[in-house]
DNA sequence: GCAATAGTGTCTTTAAGACATTATCTT
DNA sequence: AAGATAATGTCTTAAAGACACTATTGC
């Protein structure tokens, strides 16, 4: 922190994804210390000597979002390291994206005065603090990316979930519109994908739906991939 | 260096591949300093206070690989920070692949007295030192992967090529064997792919194939999806 | 009954894979 | 001619997408 001896320093960046009110929603921190005080932020955190980078990802997911480790999956994405990035010196940044099932509103704590989570549709006119609108877009184009190969979707959804949810999740996070029946079809026959339960969830006004849970497959073969649509919404 | 103030170093790794005599290839330097003094290890080094992580590993390329900036196609893979990984401290190194077209021997210079391309296959034997075997497996994988969706192959391969040396770093990077006939329809019939010149490459043996250069695409839709074929073989 | 959602069936189209066939060169 | 490699064609099968249809609930 002081910035006498020149040295570069470790931070990790987090992009937490959820869906909330079927829209992909991210978290974010506003900041209430130069540089970029007032603006919103990635939650994220410098390393210890001798700390791991995953053990300070979820030491930051603890600290500034009040998530456990079990709440969400945590992947490293990629690493931000240009000189001019943070005016306090030079911070090379570890980016992860953490997913996690409807995750609950952020608790003020020692560190954190504000924070929120922002439906990614309402982000636009949203200046973003450092780097962090190039940081979040990454993460987002990952998760996108990995729902197309694997089973990453399901980390959106309590551990009991319908078809519907799943086509929710796919929907929301690609922006577009999938074929319920195709889809339904799709997800059932792709082996390891899901585990059909004995139970039916509770009626929406309409034929209950069969509940599933995650299979033992973690790719998806062939890919479920993402074509050129266009057409979407946030629900 | 001098180990007496605990920081954290950044580092950044290098997978530098090619394909030599139709094998895939790593180039790794045989290290002359403890720790692992006399091990083969990933080319690599620190990055300086200021330095951005790309213009640290194409010093890296340059130094230690006799490379220029325009012979490879440099892409950051994964970041490794295990606090154990590296005895002198914490180091968090942030790995690189580096692919290019039948890339030269390395030279020996004031940094490297010993350096050579080792042939994948050869390399079982071979212990790499620091966690190096993980980040290099972790470059092949993202390697082999980007195979399947992006135009990727087309940089292991000169300027102006034949379908068959395409077919040729498939089966290489994949160690699988394509038949020759569906993936030359495959490869001509993909949009953007490649662009057909008029000339075609002298002859090894039989009908003349036709040569093409790189097309404006950077993705293969559909892709072109690798399946558990097995059987391969180093040519 | 109707509205709403879940789930299945059918048809078309695309594309992969197996493999035969033709084309064009060298020797 | 034989041998080698390049390129195309044919047939089968898998799977996506469009969309009609049936199933099961609440009202």
């Amino acid at each position: 922190m002081a910035s006498s001896a020149p040295a570069i320093h470790v931070a990790v960046d987090l992009t937490v994804l959820t869906l909330r009110e079927g829209r992909l929603s991210v978290l974010l921190i506003r900041r209430e210390e130069d540089p970029h005080r007032g603006a919103w932020a990635l939650p994220g955190g410098f390393i210890a000597v001798g700390e791991d980078l995953e053990d300070a990802a979820y030491r930051v997911l603890a600290d500034e979002a009040s998530l456990g480790s079990g709440a969400v999956h945590l992947e490293q994405v990629r690493t931000f390291g240009a000189p001019g990035r943070d005016p306090r010196g030079h911070v090379v940044s570890v980016s992860f994206m953490a997913l996690g099932a409807d995750l609950p509103d952020p608790q003020r704590g020692d560190d954190v005065a504000d924070a929120r989570w922002w439906a990614l549709g309402d982000l636009a006119a949203v200046p973003l603090a450092f780097d962090h609108a190039a940081v979040l877009e990454c993460s987002l184009e990952r998760a996108r990316s990995k729902l197309e190969y694997t089973t990453l979707a399901i980390t959106f959804l309590p551990a009991e979930f319908t078809i519907s949810q799943l086509r929710g999740v796919y929907e929301s996070v690609w922006g577009a519109n999938l074929d319920a029946g195709n889809f339904h079809r799709k997800a059932t026959r792709t082996e390891g994908f899901l585990v059909e339960l004995d139970r039916h969830a509770p009626t929406t006004g309409g034929r209950p739906a069969r509940l599933y849970r995650a299979g033992p497959g973690t790719s998806l073969v062939p890919p479920l991939l993402r074509v050129g649509d266009g057409e979407a919404g946030g629900r």
